[in-house]
DNA sequence: GCAAGGTC
């Protein structure tokens, strides 16, 4: 009989790598137990049987089940008992459960990281038993290759990796008694000081992210447009009109603008350098998830969330690598020549994969960022059949990425003429700016995606004259800074080091249903503004990075063995009684000042504008308690003296925008149905505007 | 009913 070793993966695809490296002969027998993956792999005297979590397993949970704060004792226990919608991972648990039966050795094969080194722990202590941790041993890779693993487990380190796996629940135990207990001082101040339950979260990563979009909102509100000048000034050369530059952007004073204006005009000016400069651009890395949700909201406007969406089917029908990496790096393992050859196959990318194909050395352009899990996203090479709408898009931007990666830089020929202009004893200087690609390597691949980079100039010589065709000085003024979209929320965390790249996404949604905060440009609340502001006076530091860079700071100290997570513990149950007991003090405050930003929000939301019956009533959006219906209705109604109405639109969402149709006087809405673009109109059926055109019914 | 972190 050979020994049996149990080897516990993070997830499915990870355990067949792993099956598949460490099997003699490279194809070790799989077994699907309902939907959970089983490998036995035979490597030398040993049988190797090995097994997959599906993330964490296991979880922390409350003792006993009072919905109250506060609350300082929990334990960890079977995610599925948890969280009803971690059910899957039960079977995980049982399959695990069965596997390990005989097993005399056991192996920690997850990703290298304090999450990694904490869900193989969980798996041992809990399914296998406190004896399996004696004899547990850590692999250690950090690319799924053979030659990785192989060479992983040969170096296997001889005992868990204690100190990381301490950090790790450090993490878990530190957010979850915060989270939990602040969400329910929140919720419950609600609650108690007006009847409505609604859950109010907090978090130490919702906390400083909401308090980004305050932040920036008061900047909006605050800014105090201030004038300044430009100067514009155009020439014609051979027959085309061409902008000139001031040297002065923007210039402060108006009789300074004017100065110039009345200086050149009517003056020639001539050309005294002309500079040209060769700059070579090299190609874009392949994409990250963050790229690619960036790059896909900046060129079709969808959402992290329908871009990630999209990845998943695209990855889950095979036509892409797994989505959800921070690599911007192919490593050498990936063929990229086969995936090539496949891409050739789809007759929009034929003439792009084939010329790729025909170079000797292909060498895809690396970023800086690196994923230990995974490579970047790129095709497999599989062709997709029909793919339509967001999929064909985001397939298209990840095909042309990966193959702009692999091609050569483009080469520019930025050239700047100085034009001088020497009137009233003084010297003005003035630039004329063009740019020609000289070869276009990279970008022929990425064309649809590259923005447009300014046009050639004429050619121009030095003692050019160079006369004004308009010359004139506008006033402009200083903007507010731009709201967040989501993909600059979004990367915002990323540089502030908070969430990771596979909760971001989830924590921006999360603020959104709360209704913390609404709109494609992510404005703030009424709701949103009133936790923030009531926070800032009682917990303050839930709102600030500080306490991610603090918290990280301790769970290098207890990987360092400076530190323990029962100190780690004490610190957050002292800073919580005290904070907590504040809070409660003034619950009735809290709460009431809570309730009436809902009700703010509720009034705001539902106006509609001035009522077009009685002139001085106002339209609301009302739903009907008994049937879920919902109309436009006059506030004038329940004081018997209007009973104007309207039918709403029952699907979809419906938002304000206090615009009156310039026809008949009815409100404008805009109305969205799911994965469609949102179109306005007006809420009269009768409205003159939509009579004789087609009806769109 | 709550967090943030895995994974699908």
């Amino acid at each position: 009989m050979k020994e049996r070793i149990l080897v516990v993966c993070e997830k499915p695809t990870a355990a067949r790598r792993i099956a598949h490296a460490l099997d003699d002969d490279g194809a070790p027998e799989a077994y699907d137990e309902g939907g959970v993956p089983l490998f036995i792999a035979g490597r030398g005297d040993f049988e190797l049987v090995v097994v997959s979590a599906l993330g964490h397993l296991f979880s922390i949970a409350q003792d006993g089940g009072k919905w109250t704060y506060p609350v300082y004792k929990y334990s960890w226990v079977p995610a599925h008992d948890a969280d009803k919608r971690q059910a899957r991972t039960k079977r995980f648990i049982q399959a695990i459960e069965r596997a390990s039966k005989g097993a005399t050795g056991y192996v920690s094969a997850c990703d290298l990281d304090m999450e990694g080194s904490l869900i193989a722990y969980m798996v041992l202590l809990n399914v296998c038993g406190e004896g399996s941790l004696n004899e547990a041993k850590r692999m250690r890779y950090s690319t799924l290759t053979e030659r990785d693993l192989i060479r992983a487990w040969e170096g296997m380190s001889p005992t868990l990796d204690y100190p990381l796996i301490e950090a790790g629940r450090t993490r878990h135990e530190v957010d979850w008694l915060f989270g939990i207990n602040l969400t329910r001082a929140l919720s419950l101040s609600l609650k108690n000081a007006s009847g409505i339950f609604k859950t109010l979260s907090i978090g130490r990563v919702q906390g400083p992210t909401l308090n980004f979009v305050k932040e920036r909102e008061v900047e909006v509100k605050t800014h105090v447009p201030t004038p300044f000048w430009v100067i514009k000034a155009e020439t014609t050369i051979e027959g085309r009109r061409i902008p000139l530059d001031y040297t002065e952007a923007r210039i402060g004073k108006k009789s300074d603008a004017r100065k110039v204006v009345r200086a050149c005009q009517g003056k020639d000016g001539v050309i005294s350098t002309v500079s040209t400069r060769r700059v070579e651009q090299p190609p874009p890395p392949p994409f990250s998830l963050g790229d690619l949700q960036r790059e896909a909201f900046s060129k079709f406007r969808y959402t992290p969330r329908t871009t990630l969406n999209s990845a998943e089917r695209l990855y889950l029908s095979t036509h892409i690598s797994y989505p959800r990496t921070s690599s911007q790096k192919i490593p050498p393992t990936i063929d990229v020549r086969g995936i090539l050859e496949g891409l050739r196959r789809r007759k929009e990318y034929t003439r792009l994969a084939a010329s790729l194909l025909k170079e000797s050395k292909l060498r895809p352009m690396q970023g800086a960022k690196d994923d230990p899990a995974h490579p970047a996203i790129h095709p497999t090479g599989t062709i997709p059949g029909m793919i339509t709408g967001v999929d064909a898009r985001v397939y298209d931007l990840i095909c042309r990425r990966f193959m702009a990666s692999l091609s050569g830089p483009a080469l520019r020929e930025n050239v700047s003429a100085k034009v001088t202009v020497d009137a009233e004893g003084s010297n003005y200087a003035f630039f004329l700016r063009g740019t020609k690609l000289v070869e276009d390597g990279w970008i022929k691949f990425y064309e649809p995606y590259v923005k447009e980079k300014g046009s050639e100039l004429p050619k121009l010589s030095k003692g050019q004259k160079v006369p004004f065709a308009k010359l004139r000085s506008l006033e402009r003024y200083t903007k507010p800074p731009a709201r967040f979209n989501p993909g600059s929320l979004l990367r915002l965390m990323e540089d502030e080091g908070l969430g990771t790249k596979a909760t971001r996404t989830d924590i921006v949604d999360t603020l959104f249903k709360r209704g913390y905060v609404k709109g494609s440009t992510t404005e703030i609340t009424d709701l949103g503004f009133t936790i923030i502001e009531n926070l800032e006076r009682y917990v303050p530091d839930i709102l600030s990075v500080e306490m991610t860079r603090s918290l990280e700071e301790d769970m290098g100290r207890i990987q360092r063995g400076e530190f323990s997570r029962a100190n780690a513990i004490t610190k957050t149950v002292e800073v919580l009684e005290s904070t907590l007991s504040g809070f409660k003090a003034h619950e009735v405050r809290i709460g009431s000042e809570i309730s009436g930003a809902i009700t703010r929000e509720e009034e705001r939301s539902s106006y509609l504008g001035r009522c077009p019956g009685c002139g001085d009533g106002h339209l609301r959006i009302i739903v009907n308690k008994k049937t879920g219906k919902r109309f436009a209705g006059c506030s004038n109604y329940f004081a018997g003296k209007c009973t104007t109405s309207y039918p709403l639109p029952q699907r979809g969402r419906i938002t304000t925008t206090e615009i009156s149709c310039s026809e008949c006087g009815a409100p404008i809405i805009k109305a969205t149905l799911r994965g469609m673009s949102p179109w306005e109109l007006c809420i009269n059926i009768d409205c003159p505007s939509k009579r004789g055109g087609s009806t769109d019914e």
